[in-house]
DNA sequence: CCTTTATCCAGA
DNA sequence: CTGGATAAAGGA
């Protein structure tokens, strides 16, 4: 492209914004700019911010001033084809703007915002008119200590309310100046390296060397380990320096000693930047031995990818799908190509990572979001710049890195809704989405299962998909036996109040125990106890932003909103009637901790829910522990179900199986069906049959007639069946319009004008508004307008008609402040 | 009447 | 999302 025809560049912010922005380039970064480039730019009256060039183009924008571009980050794309457009389809599909694509895509290291600091204005001078007051001294105090500090900071050093407005008034009267500085929050790490200064084949200059070290035992000691160690490196085609720490720890010297050694000419110290990127390990062992069903349904997939670009792997729980995508990654990795190996849990990457590196060793990389920042974006660059075969096993955020030869993508446990991102935009599923991005690569896609989504195994059985099936469980594992608890009748029985635990349940839990097996109990609610109330007067505490009840958290000693985190003192005496008669009721995984610590003495209890995994590694070393040993009892919520396979686990509790059940909405069966199942698939493993007890009410709900048999297929005609009569998914497809405002009367009216115009549009295929389960979140009232539409109209059409009425509404003066979002196929 | 707080709007 | 402008609600 000739140089003067390059003069303006198209951006992406990293801002929920619609559409791109165009800035003029300075002549001087003309040759330094190129698509996928990061540049700095300013926006709005003050901020500068990262954004992503997607065009270049020499025609002049008309309608505003065009601003110039600060600086260019990059002296190369950090994105790949095709990740732009990906990122497109995203914010297409899902009905966002791209640029919350982006904020999404990008590690928070690689996106660099402007803050704004400020400092003591050294020309002010304090005059007898107008004199500063305490609170403004205070301020002029604190930053003549500290110099020039963040806006932010100000209020936490001088421990002032306010100070921020108090500051814009000193800002005001020239008491300080404001600056807006750029805050590079990626560190890269730096390593301090020796290497030779004289040229080693140079056999009079290391005698010289050798000469001068001479008397000096130590540094002739450092010297013929560093030449050993370089000597060892360039047979192996590495780089011509060692790491100072590893040769110093090697040889037992000091620092001082490599000083010496540079002082005297001999070597030099520098420092290079490193990846924090860590190799996990080297050693590449043997793929794993397949039985003969899963090499008859590996030689499936190999030949079903002939014809199809998507397969669905339906492998019932320990049938060994995960040996079978050993298999699969080995031979992309021969290929020369990456794998893209998504998974919906973290905690699944634990089990996972050593599995996959017992058999390619440092191939393997893993990715979630408990990474710190600077981690990722190492691991972004090494993909960006390192495109040796690998296989990237990560949660759904692994989706946007920046792949160069991907050559296949295997979603596990593909019915997952955690694939689905809820609450900030993009809300995007990682399945649908690997298998655009798989399509865009010219890669194919391995969708796997035990509980296929309704979706999905629709799509099979129409040929839409690939569908291999592999139906024997591996080693001859038995299936566990399924017990279901009637906990009315139980109760009936017992006549007295009985905790979340009926005694048959105790009972089959301590003959496990004392048999040395473990247990696993599932109960889907964290915290203590989800109710509070008083006594006297029946006052339940409250989120003072959400539509809410409280979740009591022993631990934490609070009370907890599980909506928006907000938290509370457990009142003494209730703030209603003034009685001390506050009670909690009802079970969260922190009490069933308790109870099965009193219940089963000497026994340790482990917990797993989100509470107790807010760190990096806390899943790993509750995992750890569990599959060692450590503890006998794991409690724990849905996290506990997914794929995690402990060997000596014989039974999982099922504490209480109606919240599964009774929940309002189309995919409560599906839900329910695909937790109980893969809960069950914890139990029993190799030599022992297991067995799932579940505690309900409704013991003659179909779901769990089917759970009890491993019917997957009655299940899914049954469930299929009920999607075709109230024309739910896969016959339609279901957009939910989310409208959020702090004033409930202007929301209803609001609402319903939003439905009736969607109706003008879409007639009978228009629901609502309803008020949702939760009526207020964070002090904002809500309501929902569903949509059905049929899976034969043009999604191209219905998204430009959606977007057309947002944009009417948005612009709608009587409107203002309304809140109103997409979500396209919720979970 | 001035100060604090809420709400709206544009941004390239 | 963020800052600046503007309007509306509190206060001496």
């Amino acid at each position: 492209m000739p140089e003067e025809t390059r003069q303006y560049a198209e951006v992406i912010l990293p801002l929920p914004l619609y559409g791109t922005f165009t800035y003029s380039i300075p002549r001087n970064l003309t040759d330094k700019i190129g698509i996928g480039y990061r540049i700095i730019v300013p926006f709005g009256r003050k901020k500068y911010y990262t954004a992503v060039v997607v065009s270049l183009t020499p025609v002049a924008p008309r309608g505003f001033e065009v601003k110039d571009i600060v600086s260019v980050l990059d002296d190369g794309p950090i994105l790949r084809y095709p990740q732009l457009k990906l990122w497109q389809w995203i914010s297409e599909y899902y009905l966002c703007a791209t640029g919350d694509v982006y904020k999404a895509a990008v590690p928070a290291g690689l996106k660099i915002e402007s803050e704004t600091f400020i400092e003591l204005n050294p020309d002010y001078e304090e005059t007898v008119t107008e004199r500063l007051t305490e609170r403004e001294a205070i301020i002029a105090q604190t930053l003549d200590h500290n110099g020039r500090m963040p806006l932010g900071d100000i209020e936490k050093r001088t421990g002032l309310q306010n100070a921020e407005t108090l500051t814009a008034k000193m800002i005001e009267k020239g008491i300080v100046i404001v600056s807006e500085k750029l805050v590079e929050r990626y560190r890269s790490k730096k390593e301090t390296c020796l290497r030779l200064a004289v040229d080693r084949n140079d056999d009079t200059a290391m005698h010289a060397a050798f000469d001068a070290v001479k008397g000096a035992p130590k540094q002739e000691k450092l010297l013929i380990a560093l030449i050993d160690s370089l000597n060892k490196r360039s047979r192996n085609g590495e780089c011509d320096d060692v790491p100072r720490a590893a040769l110093l720890e090697a040889t037992g010297l000091s620092s001082a000693i490599a000083a010496a050694l540079a002082s005297k000419g001999i070597i030099e110290i520098f420092t290079r930047e490193i990846n924090r990127f860590r190799y996990l390990g080297t050693d590449i062992g043997q793929l794993p031995v397949l039985s003969e069903a899963q090499n008859k349904a590996l030689d499936e997939i190999h030949n079903g990818f002939l014809e199809k670009d998507i397969i669905l792997l339906h492998g019932v729980t320990s049938s060994g799908k995960t040996e079978l995508y050993i298999h699969l990654i080995d031979y992309v990795l021969k290929k020369g190509e990456q794998t893209l190996f998504l998974v919906p849990e973290i905690a699944l990457t634990t089990q996972l990572t050593r599995r996959l590196q017992k058999v390619f060793g440092n191939k393997v990389i893993i990715y979630h979001s408990k990474f710190s920042d600077n981690e990722r974006v190492d691991l972004w660059k090494r993909i960006l710049h390192d495109s040796r075969p690998c296989v990237i096993l990560g949660a759904r955020s692994s989706l946007f890195l920046p792949f160069s030869k991907l050559g296949l993508v295997i979603v596990d446990e593909e019915h997952e809704s955690s694939y689905k991102q809820f609450d900030p935009a993009p809300r995007y599923n990682a399945r649908d989405c690997a298998i655009v991005l798989a399509s865009m690569h010219g890669a194919k896609t391995l969708l796997g299962s035990a509980t296929p989504s309704i979706e999905t195994y629709y799509k099979a059985l129409n040929g839409r998909y690939g569908l291999v099936t592999l139906s024997q469980r591996f080693e001859g594992v038995q299936l566990p036996a399924i017990k279901i608890i009637d906990t009315v009748d139980e109760r009936r029985r017992q006549r007295t109040a009985s905790g979340p635990m009926t005694a048959e349940m105790g009972r089959l839990s301590r003959e496990a125990l004392s048999r040395g097996e473990q247990i696993i109990l599932f109960h889907n609610r964290r915290g203590y106890a989800p109710v509070v109330t008083c006594r006297q007067c029946a006052y339940v505490p409250k989120c003072q932003n959400c539509d809410v009840s409280l979740t009591y958290h022993k631990r934490a000693g609070e009370m907890v909103c599980h909506y928006c985190g907000a938290t509370y003192k457990l009142p003494s005496i209730c703030p209603s009637c003034k009685e001390p008669a506050i009670e909690v009721h009802g079970y969260g995984t922190e009490r069933i901790e308790d109870i099965a610590d009193s219940a089963f003495p000497n026994v340790k209890i482990a917990r797993m829910d989100l509470d107790t995994t807010r760190n990096k590694d806390s899943y790993e070393n509750i995992i750890d522990d569990f599959s060692k040993g450590k503890s006998q009892v794991l409690v724990g919520t849905q996290m506990v179900t997914k794929g995690l396979d402990f060997d000596k686990v014989s039974m999982v509790g099922v504490l209480n199986a109606d919240t599964l059940i009774n929940f309002p909405d189309f995919r409560a069966s599906e839900r329910a069906f695909n937790m109980l199942e893969q809960v069950a698939g914890r139990a029993g493993r190799r030599n022992t049959r297991g067995l799932v007890v579940i505690q309900t009410s409704q013991p003659a709900h179909p779901i769990l007639s089917f759970v009890q048999s491993h019917n997957y297929k009655g299940y899914y005609e049954h469930e299929l069946n009920e999607r075709r009569r109230y024309n739910y998914p896969p016959y339609t497809r279901v957009i939910n319009v989310y409208l959020k405002h702090r004033d409930l009367d202007r929301l209803i009216e609001a609402a319903a004008r939003y439905g009736d115009k969607l109706r003008e549009m879409f007639g009978n295929r228009v629901f609502g508004p309803d008020e949702p389960h939760v009526a207020r979140i964070q002090s904002l009232y809500i309501r929902k307008i569903m949509l059905k539409i049929e899976i034969s109209a043009s999604m191209r059409k219905v998204k430009d008609l959606l977007r057309s009425v947002y944009e009417e509404f948005m612009t709608d003066p009587s409107l203002r402040s309304l809140q109103v979002y997409y979500d396209v196929d919720p979970m």
